[in-house]
DNA sequence: CGCTTTTGACCTGCGC
DNA sequence: GCGCAGGTCAAAAGCG
């Protein structure tokens, strides 16, 4: 079954792949991107009243990558940022990290942003 | 000179 | 049928 078929589909469907990630500045005054190691550009951005934030979309630089990424963050608290991965690269990241748990590095972030995610919630506690 | 980022406008989909 | 919201693409400007 054509993993690549699957993959490309999936792809196109992407959403079932959705990941979420929280980072907290720590000096609370700049909006910091998670780097995954690969290239993004932003090809736009949006204020979605609907929820009230900023939304920004990313890209995948790469041809053979149709992953895209959308970072959304309060207008009032940029501390608060929600990066949504859409989609699944088909190509290695870059910039890869001199840890080769990468992975593991990415289960603790899911899992620090799981932790802020119930304290800041995905909405705005107002 | 090339690449990246930013802003605006336009298009599509859904709801009323 | 019209309006609103969200999303995407294109062009231009700035920086490295």
């Amino acid at each position: 079954m054509n993993e690549a078929s699957t993959a490309r589909g999936t792809l196109v469907e992407a959403e079932e792949r959705c990941r979420e990630e929280q980072l907290i500045d720590m000096e609370g005054h700049n909006l910091v991107i998670p780097e995954d190691g690969y290239a993004w550009k932003k090809y736009g951005q949006k204020f979605i009243k609907n929820i009230g934030k900023n939304r920004s979309y990313f890209k995948c630089q790469k041809t053979n990558c149709r992953a895209k990424k959308r970072a959304e963050w309060s207008s009032s608290d940029p501390s608060n940022l929600r990066v949504v991965y859409e989609g699944m690269h088909t190509h290695p990241s870059s910039t890869h990290q001199p840890n080769s748990s990468q992975q593991q590095a990415s289960i603790s972030s899911a899992n620090q942003y799981n932790l802020l995610t119930q304290v800041f919630g995905p909405d705005n506690p107002s």
